[in-house]
DNA sequence: GTAGGATGCTAAC
DNA sequence: TTAGCCTCCTACG
């Protein structure tokens, strides 16, 4: 479930946990052993995220740089004896987070950090985030909108999901060159990208749905998406369009699965 | 039981 | 552009 939502709400979660605390750093499965023992017993200051990155402080100007990948998951819950492949537990008597199948999962120095973040675009949970940023680049490029998007060095923390479902809302065809998107609607999606990755993060999933087009405001028979959220076209390929009837479409572009309305999103 | 896919990214060609 | 990685879950026999 890794989109930037996703590790920013790691991020509030750890911290809550284990912020100021003293705390175990081990290894079950093994592969992480060595690096585990030289955080294990020693405080965590907090844990922050930029786009997919998280990054868990500890004293000392040590940092646990932890990024999550495609299948990665980190869970908290009571410290009870861990099942499954657990790369990384942290733990106090009370509570336990487990961490499996993480792309990366590392001990990094500050300047790591600062060297990983430097690569990466605005943010647009991170307060301090310039779209302007990725302005610049977006309205030169001539790759698709819905690449771009998807790009963590023009903007970081948007993923599959997102840029599907951002690009709905706001009527764009997901292959329309960034030079050809307007400041207004750049300054559309961007805005719109605060708010439902704000949503996101406090409600620990992802719901793009406008309130009137809901299945009960348009008397339609309630739903589930099998992922956890609503959403407008998001592994909806052939299905109706909620909003115009017709079959949302699917396609590769930029190695993962595209989801549109053609009719909705007219070039 | 097994194959294939998944909200991601990288290294190799 | 492609294969590969890491783990879990679902769909399909």
């Amino acid at each position: 479930v890794p989109e930037g939502h996703t590790l920013h709400r790691l991020a509030l979660d750890l911290t809550d946990a284990f912020g100021g605390r003293t705390v175990s750093v081990t290894s079950p499965q093994g592969r992480f052993a060595a690096s585990a023992t030289s955080l294990d017993q020693s405080r965590m200051i907090e844990a922050t995220a930029h786009g997919k990155h998280l990054f868990c402080e500890f004293d000392g100007e040590r940092f646990l740089h932890v990024h999550l990948g495609l299948i990665g998951k980190f869970q908290l819950g009571p410290p009870e004896p861990p099942w499954g492949e657990v790369r990384v537990r942290i733990a106090t008597p009370d509570v336990a987070a487990d961490l499996r199948g993480p792309q990366l999962c590392a001990v990094a120095t500050r300047s790591e950090i600062n060297a990983t973040m430097a690569e990466l675009g605005p943010d647009p949970l991170r307060p301090d985030a310039d779209p302007e940023l990725a302005w610049r680049r977006i309205r030169r490029a001539s790759r698709p909108i819905a690449a771009l998007l998807m790009d963590q060095t023009i903007l970081s923390g948007v993923g599959n999901v997102y840029r599907a479902e951002v690009l709905f809302r706001h009527r764009i065809d997901p292959y329309r060159a960034g030079k050809d998107i307007t400041p207004a609607e750049w300054h559309a999606i961007w805005t719109d990208l605060v708010a439902l990755m704000r949503e996101g993060v406090r409600n620990n999933r992802i719901d793009t749905v406008r309130p009137e087009h809901t299945p009960e405001a348009m008397g339609r028979p309630p739903r589930v998406d099998d992922h956890g959220g609503e959403v407008y076209v998001y592994r909806r390929a052939t299905l109706p369009c909620h909003l115009c009837g017709g079959e949302i479409r699917t396609a590769d572009l930029a190695a993962r699965n595209l989801f549109w309305c053609p009719t909705c999103q007219r070039p």
